[in-house]
DNA sequence: TGGATGTTTTAGACTTATCTAACCCTAGCT
DNA sequence: AGCTAGGGTTAGATAAGTCTAAAACATCCA
């Protein structure tokens, strides 16, 4: 008895394909941003797909209980929905941090890397590499990393660098992982999330913002300090 | 500028599919059991599926130049076939051995999670992994690890246990990583790739073979000793 | 040499995920 | 209130990978 075991067809815990996993995932990506409900158009254009495709996968999602589509008006996770999300998300963030960590692999290059693999390790991989690190509960870019209970996890009270005035003294928190120049700049420049930080100066208009940060001061463009969210100092 | 970076789709280095892999990896498979030109069935057998899906993958791997196909005569690989396998076993084996010795995977499941994993690392983690591990040249079942250069592995001269007479000294080298449960046996009874043994007795039939290890004897059963391989003391 | 047997291929269908092109719906403006 | 702009959906097509059922092939044996 007892053959191969060596199948082709690899089905994950759930039996939701990567494509299903990354559009709930960007769906909640997108409710999270507050802006009233998610429309199609956008779906689309972050998951680089045609409109008509992100419609006939939303009727899909909503067979499987995973969204709620109101057609023309836009779509939200159900509970299941947001459930599959936060996994895919752990997932995310745990193999970012452990390539960063146990790895050695650079901060801007792990975001791929955990855009792939985010779909394919099993619940087992996923514990085991949650130990080894020690439970995190932040990713190497400083985003929140879901934990077992797949809680959504609390909004930090983060701003964008962008909204604080000359004078103010924050520590920055986190920045989105997918632009690897971004991330390069910053480690270049021994910026990361922890570091305490205060605006000298900015421009208006989207203009430069002068950061001291560790001693040094640089002036970060309009992009960057949108992207860079910090925690203001209390008080 | 630069958007999400954040595609649904995810191409591997080559343009293969993990489907593609799969099949690739079979008939590498069989090819190397050196009993003549593989069959359609045998490798649907292997694969999981029916044969005619078989052959219209191998019309596909034939057209893309990684398999000679003849029609009812058989298949086997080209050279850009064979460093597809090798690439895609290096990439197997290196995850078992990661699994097993960075993150303690148990010995008997690191080979489901590698068998879906070995698609998907990149190039650079495969790297990354390699130097982790020292470059090693064989995995936790004793399997040899093809090296960067995609060269097939020589002949280790091993044979199967089964084929030792009475009295035969030998070291055990390797053991097939797809049946957790006789993985789990061995290493239960602490029998793993490096350690000597003898035969301190045979019965006819299939029977068990009487293996003395590290102080204790084992009657291994027929399967088991077809499975295990060995490399006999020299003289 | 002509079957019988077993393997292999062809034929036709299905699912998932994608596309383009054309049509529809909503909302905002006049 | 009607029209238009723009986003959303339908329709129809495609590619990968799979299935079942039926036809074709190769081989071995009498």
């Amino acid at each position: 008895m007892s053959a191969h075991h060596t199948h082709a067809r690899h089905e994950r815990s759930a039996a939701n394909s990567a494509a299903i996993e990354d559009y709930v995932k960007a769906i909640y990506a997108l409710e999270r941003r507050g802006t009233g409900p998610v429309g199609t158009s956008e779906l689309a254009e972050r998951l680089g797909v045609a409109p008509a495709t992100a419609t006939a996968m939303l009727k899909r999602l909503d067979g499987l209980g995973l969204v709620h589509h109101q057609p023309y008006r836009g779509v939200g996770l159900t509970d299941a929905g947001q459930k599959v999300a936060l996994e895919v998300v752990r997932h995310h963030r745990l193999i970012e941090s452990y390539l960063s960590e146990a790895l050695g692999m650079p901060w801007d290059r792990v975001h791929e890397e955990a855009e792939v693999l985010e779909h394919y390790i099993s619940e087992e991989l996923e514990e085991l590499i949650a130990s080894k690190l020690g439970d995190p509960s932040h990713d190497p870019h400083g985003d929140p990393i879901p934990g077992r209970d797949l809680a959504p996890p609390a909004d930090d009270g983060s701003v964008p660098l962008a909204e604080l005035e000359s004078g103010a003294v924050a520590t920055f928190t986190r920045v989105s992982d997918s632009d690897p120049e971004m991330l390069r700049y910053l480690a270049e420049h021994g910026i990361r999330p922890g570091v305490e930080l205060s605006v000298t100066g900015r421009q208006p208009f989207g203009g430069p913002v002068y950061v001291e940060v560790g001693g040094a001061e640089h002036a970060l463009g309009g992009e960057l300090v949108r992207r860079m969210r910090v925690a203001p100092a209390a008080g």
